[in-house]
DNA sequence: TATTGTTATACTCTATAACTATA
DNA sequence: TATAGTTATAGAGTATAACAATA
């Protein structure tokens, strides 16, 4: 380990290595990462705003336009316009998409485990919680 | 803050937060941030080898060679073959490389700062602590 | 046989600007 | 005036495969 003291380097090796396990892990299921975290924020809330999807993921309006296509494409979300805002999209799973964010979830689940086995509960509550403290406001 | 416990998404989130405060930072210096891990990596480690250079920050080779060639073309390193390698290069700085270095690492630790404010010493250790924990094997 | 650096390629991610329709 | 979603585009990041030279 060459590497110095700068945290921004330990975040972007401990990223890199975490999406080199989770990326193929999903392949299988012909899903990205960036795809799973759609499915997942807009299974635990639907109804969720397109933009607020964007916003908690750190992805922009304009990037995700494409991402929310190809899972409709593939009828795993669906659409309808916000009951007091007809500018907005409310995004929902169908039955489809609830049963890929099942069999996905498993695969994150066996990902997290994997990449986190050296860490106890207390360890990853901690490291979650100094992640959420990093670059807040 | 809709995101649920996996470490995956906080991690992802700090990565973006963290990536959007440095790359306008370094912009000033036309350098992004992978341009001043590598020149940072080669001042501590002079002479290091170039495909060290990529496991040390999850660059593969293949994608490491434009990123030196773009600093080689600009005078800020400069390789020679190894000694004991025929095959491998080392990497230095030139006197350029290290001025253009040293000016990158003021505004990246005014921007650590910016961005880990919130936390104290004991905190920062443990984080890159915890950081490296992620993914080891 | 394996490794270092290279080239080529395809795909994904990301940032920016401009447009529309609504608010 | 501002916001949600869209389109278009350019640049950067990333993964994969194949090759030459050397180990």
């Amino acid at each position: 380990m060459l590497l110095g003291d700068l945290i921004g380097f330990h975040l972007r090796l401990a990223t890199t290595r975490m999406m080199n396990d989770l990326r193929p892990a999903l392949a299988d299921l012909e899903l990205r990462p960036v795809l799973f975290a759609i499915l997942e924020l807009v299974r635990v809330n639907p109804g969720i705003i397109q933009m607020r999807v964007g916003d908690e993921l750190g992805v922009q309006r304009a990037n995700l336009v494409p991402l929310i296509n190809e899972l409709m494409k593939r009828g795993a979300i669906k659409r309808k316009i916000a009951k007091h805002d007809k500018r907005a999209y409310s995004l929902y799973l169908t039955a489809t998409g609830e049963l890929l964010h099942d069999r996905a979830k498993r695969v994150v689940l066996e990902h997290e485990e994997r990449i986190l086995k050296r860490l106890n509960a207390t360890d990853r509550n901690k490291l979650r919680w100094l992640l959420d403290e990093v670059a807040v406001d």
